[in-house]
DNA sequence: ATGAAAGCGCTAACAA
DNA sequence: TTGTTAGCGCTTTCAT
């Protein structure tokens, strides 16, 4: 019944037993329509009964394309645990799957950079295009790639002044809904917290604090407090910090959620109560905003369908479709619990 | 300064430039140490300034082995936002990638199991071996690995009466140190809630109610309920559910920590005290587990160390040092607040 | 409509 | 010590 183990059925095996050339079959299994439908025919039958698996990487090394996409993140602590990430990755995963691409993980860690392992997976032929997450101002090796030919997008951010193609939310626009968000309820000593590591974060900083300053408020009721991890902790300590230091503070901007999530472990820790006694608002909207105590106001950004457009857009790419890609999306309100006027 | 771009750099252009044969540039490059000091060193030298990049993929055509890892994972929602498997993969990446492997990944979703692409990755050696993370019951296709030569390890799983490889941790072990806990604060109406969907969840529930019973308390005493999500949400309905019906529970077994916080929030709500009313405790401990409120009592399982030592026993059967593997890891306590003796 | 032959870039016997 | 040759499994002209 079934064929002898370990021997791997090839398309010369099939050929000989169809007692046609191996590229008849090569034809037929590529669907081309100039064999005969009897051969045709015969030949699938055949392929089916065998078992027949093509050797991707066969087809790869003749093809130049390996129909595999290289998906890198930056070298955070435990990565791979963050939802933010998790949530990109699961939608470039199911757009790339639907497309009969596979995805390749890779840590932009020091050998990655070093060794150029960003460069050699492309021309290698390993991958076919790159997708890298959220990664850092310090990533300059990725603006190499304004002068290679092999497709890369950022995703959920951006290099200034570069012609690297992106996706990405944007803060700009958060900083302005934010912003309005805390000036329209009244708060006017406002704490920022927020990773100053990548572009968007800066961005995001230099909006908000423009903003405000528009609005009379003085630069010295502006505390910020930067950071590179993104993660509760850093939010935690950067509120005990604010706090300490501005004690009269009303209101905490933080960079994402995680912080924001940190900051309000930390003014509950303290017995300070949100929203009454300070308001804090976060940013992203991950699916742990709505379980806080009290639920966390912020801005919603669909990270799961920034990653499905991202690889989108990548393979559009690949086939011709689109050259380039510049895309900057809005985030909108979601009004939980967490913000409140200022106590009088 | 630079090469024409475009023109990949083959093994064939620094022969032709060192005057020597291809085979010898190959020899050279995979350090042999049959080539005269001379000519290797000519060789490396040319290789570096025409900054050559072996072509991956051909060298796997011949050599059959992709240096590639698949990583499976079951097709849970969202499930590369669980902290579970990012611990998981975080350790699988660190591991593969000291040693040169790369992974892709995959979800065993519907298609993935009936074109059979979790063969196919291995027959067309794009992978060379699967680690695949915590599958359910249900995934019986896996079995045909048991007749199949490719390397396959199940991470933090198992299938009983088979002989798939695997390493996990101890579910009876845990079942009865959390069990000895329990009893041992003095609870007698336990309630239980478990994904029913892994064996290593029905082990677990088995040994908890056998446990129990063997110290005299009555089935009716211990209602279980279970799932096949393992997040929050199910942990949340479940505890309102085990509530509502047993309104005397003293303590709650919940099968992993993202359930138990749901619990802790269903209880929460509903003003009953974790852990004056109710006790609850969970298992993995997840990184959110000490930033609960109270502090979550839980079994600590070092994911990410799993799984590193998953990749490194796969990487050890994949060069033959190994050939099976079947560990079984130990949890151990972690004591926090959020478990206590029972109200009187 | 089909087959022969060349070749993708590399490795590995076997000669020389 | 090095070169020649064959071949990994597939695709793709170019003949027939």
């Amino acid at each position: 019944m079934s064929l002898p183990p370990n021997k791997t059925v090839t398309i010369k095996e099939i050929a000989k037993q169809c007692k046609v050339s191996p590229s008849t079959v090569s034809l037929v299994l590529n669907g081309s329509d100039k064999i005969k439908k009897t051969t045709r025919e015969r030949v699938m039958k055949m392929a089916r009964e065998m078992d027949y698996r093509p050797n991707e990487l066969a087809r790869s090394l003749v093809s130049s394309r390996s129909r595999c996409l290289s998906v890198t993140v930056p070298a955070l602590t435990h990565v791979f645990s963050d939802v933010y990430f998790g949530e990109i990755i699961s939608g470039i995963y199911q757009e790339a799957n639907e497309a009969g691409y596979k995805i390749m993980l890779d840590i932009a860690q020091e050998s990655f950079i070093a060794e150029k392992e960003y460069l050699n997976l492309l021309r290698n032929r390993r991958t076919d295009g790159m997708l890298y997450i959220a990664s850092s101002i310090e990533d300059r090796f990725l603006l190499e790639f304004e002068e290679e030919p092999y497709p890369l997008i950022l995703v959920n951010h951006y290099f200034p002044d570069s012609s690297l193609n992106f996706i990405s939310m944007d803060y700009n626009k958060a900083a302005e809904i934010a912003t309005d968000h805390l000036l329209g309820l009244g708060h006017r000593h406002i704490g920022l917290i927020i990773g100053t590591n990548t572009f968007t974060g800066l961005d995001f900083r230099d909006t908000f604090l423009g903003i405000c300053e528009d609005n009379g408020i003085a630069k010295s009721a502006l505390p910020w407090i930067g950071g590179r991890e993104w993660d509760e902790q850093e939010g935690y300590e950067a509120a005990k910090k604010l706090m300490s230091r501005h004690p009269d503070l009303t209101a905490i901007m933080a960079g994402n959620d995680r912080m924001a999530i940190g900051a309000i472990r930390y003014l509950t820790h303290k017995n300070i109560r949100v929203p009454e006694d300070v308001s804090v608002m976060g940013m992203d909207d991950i699916p742990s905003a709505r379980y806080t105590t009290p639920g966390l106001t912020t801005l919603k950004m669909d990270m799961f369908n920034m990653g499905r457009l991202s690889c989108q857009r990548l393979l559009s790419m690949l086939n011709g479709t689109q050259t380039e890609c510049r895309e900057l999306k809005e985030p909108h309100m979601v009004l939980r619990e967490s913000t409140a006027p200022p106590a009088l």
